[in-house]
DNA sequence: CTGTGTATTGCAACCGGTTGCATTATAGCA
DNA sequence: TGCTATAATGCAACCGGTTGCAATACACAG
């Protein structure tokens, strides 16, 4: 706490001879107080730049304007999905930001329940916002029978009914694969996600579609899963190449493993982009920075970020649960 | 707020037959409960999940166990400091968890400086974090002034007297030297950060220092600066490659500006690390999965973090400062 | 048996806001 | 002038904890 002489609306309430009921109302704009004496007031806190105490008015409101961002605690290192996560919370923060409402970082230990109590129920946040995982459903039934407010980024699961956001992977997957079909390749691999990855069966699917409006067959052959790691991506390509030596590109459904699949590839004696393109999925950071710079599909980070706030804050107010995807785009560097 | 049934603690003091107040000293493992009435209370507490309301008691308490993380709100897009700082901040996180605090997200507006009242004298946190920045002063004095418990990443600056946590950028730079020194390169350069940047005046004299010590003499037409993004990566290795042509070797300030060089390095029809040998700094993630896997000086983030969230919540407990240094490492890959 | 000390527990005020209801003042209208 | 509708403000309870102090009980020494 600051220093600082007038600290709660009682003094201002003494300085403005008034209430402290009238300087209540009057900060927070309601109409019932007279325009006049609420400038008066509003004057007299900003000139002594009052700031109200947020515990109290917490309390007083049964709600904390705050919302919990869940991350897996690691004992070290990154994953994948951190990273991802890590740029789409910068973006979240600033949504959140516009709403006046916080953002509180939740970290949860491997198999641990006690988080989602221990914030919401505790009060100290009014919902939460969950990055997509393989144990999503888990913690979707946790907090749906919590009836905790809670947005999801990711493909919506039909079992929970939680408001989500997640990247158009349908269009994604057409992108990548149209612009390899654009620029000529003939035999398009595809190195996808886990099996039950929602997210990366529609970019499959997305890939499938654009072969085939293109007159092409699909190939099992040509498609292998990963598991978005680096290593998957290199022990991915390494299948693809055992079992179709002449293939010319490779839809890789994240951009870790795409770099990890470059690897391979350039270690294979083989050229990136001249010999196989490669066309990766997600923009990250990594992405742009890479010594060889990934062409591929951009997910929308900054506009996915303020829906996730948008509409979870929406929810926590109103209940109402929505679902939205956000367009993605191709963008085309030197890999593909 | 959830929905269970026993939300207060009075109503734990009904079921357990005794005051509230004692319902409180026993869940806070007060020495003036009876040991048996203690483990009756926080038995019947346990069977029905109880948590307690946090905002009614930080309000009791005037005190928030939260801290914030303070960082700037980018229109878009990503900074260096940003991906540097979001690292950090997913090891501060955890090290916050063990101390039972919480972390909080504070985005600043460019030119605002409100946030400080407004988290602090709001009794929203109770101290803040920053990342080391060009304006950095302007914000330690503010918080100074409002005699905000707060810790700084980098170098202690006199004028502030803030606990802090950095790198140590002079053995750093030393460590990158020495290597390029050991791998036999005769020409090394010298790619730095801002002039007045403290971490990045460390860093040089790190490899003035190695310099030195292994009987060489320094060029000043070897050393250039740059402010960590990739554009003066590049137009920095360009000076460099103008004024001595025959250089072998460089060390960057920074992995993103090493990323910038290379690529300008190999344009010029040079190979890394055949011809020139480039050594970064930072290992962020980028360094790992860069398409060649860079060189370069790994800041220990895990323990950094660590050390900024147990020194922080020291300084708000005690008002003790401390500065420490952790140490740094060379990590080798493929750049050189 | 009384006095003093110690261990437990309860009472009630307090933290700093919000808000339902009562109160007062003023205006409008018959 | 008397009466009611309306606007503006204040009172006091409440949100759910914490904590100083009083109260009670029981032990042990004198």
């Amino acid at each position: 706490m600051g220093t600082k002489l007038v600290k709660t609306i009682e003094d201002i309430a003494k300085l403005a001879n008034v209430s402290k009921s009238t300087v209540s109302r009057a900060l927070n704009d309601s109409s019932l107080i007279n325009p006049e004496t609420k400038e008066r007031i509003k004057a007299i806190a900003e000139e002594h730049n009052f700031c109200m105490n947020l515990p109290a008015r917490n309390l007083s409101r049964r709600q904390s304007c705050t919302v919990g961002f869940v991350t897996h605690s690691h004992q070290c290192g990154f994953t994948v999905e951190d990273m991802f996560g890590l740029e789409i919370m910068s973006a979240i923060g600033s949504g959140l930001d516009e709403l006046d409402y916080d953002l509180l970082m939740i970290h949860m230990k491997p198999r641990d329940t006690s988080w989602a109590h221990q914030y919401f129920d505790s009060g100290r946040v009014d919902g939460f916002i969950l990055m997509k995982t393989g144990r999503g459903h888990a913690y979707s039934k946790l907090l749906s029978d919590m009836k905790a407010p809670y947005i999801l980024w990711g493909v919506p699961d039909p079992e929970a009914n939680c408001s989500t956001v997640t990247g158009d992977n349908m269009s994604g997957g057409m992108l990548a694969t149209e612009h390899l079909i654009r620029i000529g390749r003939k035999k398009i691999a595809f190195l996808g996600g886990p099996e039950y990855d929602l997210e990366a069966q529609l970019r499959q699917k997305g890939y499938e579609t654009a072969m085939l409006n293109a007159g092409r067959t699909i190939d099992p052959k040509l498609m292998v899963n990963g598991d978005y790691l680096m290593d998957s991506g290199m022990t991915g390509m390494k299948q693809l190449l055992e079992k179709t030596p002449d293939l010319d590109a490779v839809f890789v459904c994240g951009d870790v493993m795409a770099i990890g699949a470059i690897e391979v590839i350039q270690n294979s004696g083989k050229r990136v982009p001249e010999d196989i393109a490669v066309v990766g999925y997600d923009d990250l950071a990594i992405a742009t920075y890479n010594n060889l710079p990934l062409t591929t599909v951009k997910q929308n980070i900054q506009m996915s970020g303020k829906l996730l706030a948008q509409n979870l804050v929406q929810s926590i107010k109103t209940g109402v649960v929505t679902h939205v995807t956000v367009p993605v785009e191709l963008v085309v560097r030197k890999s593909a």
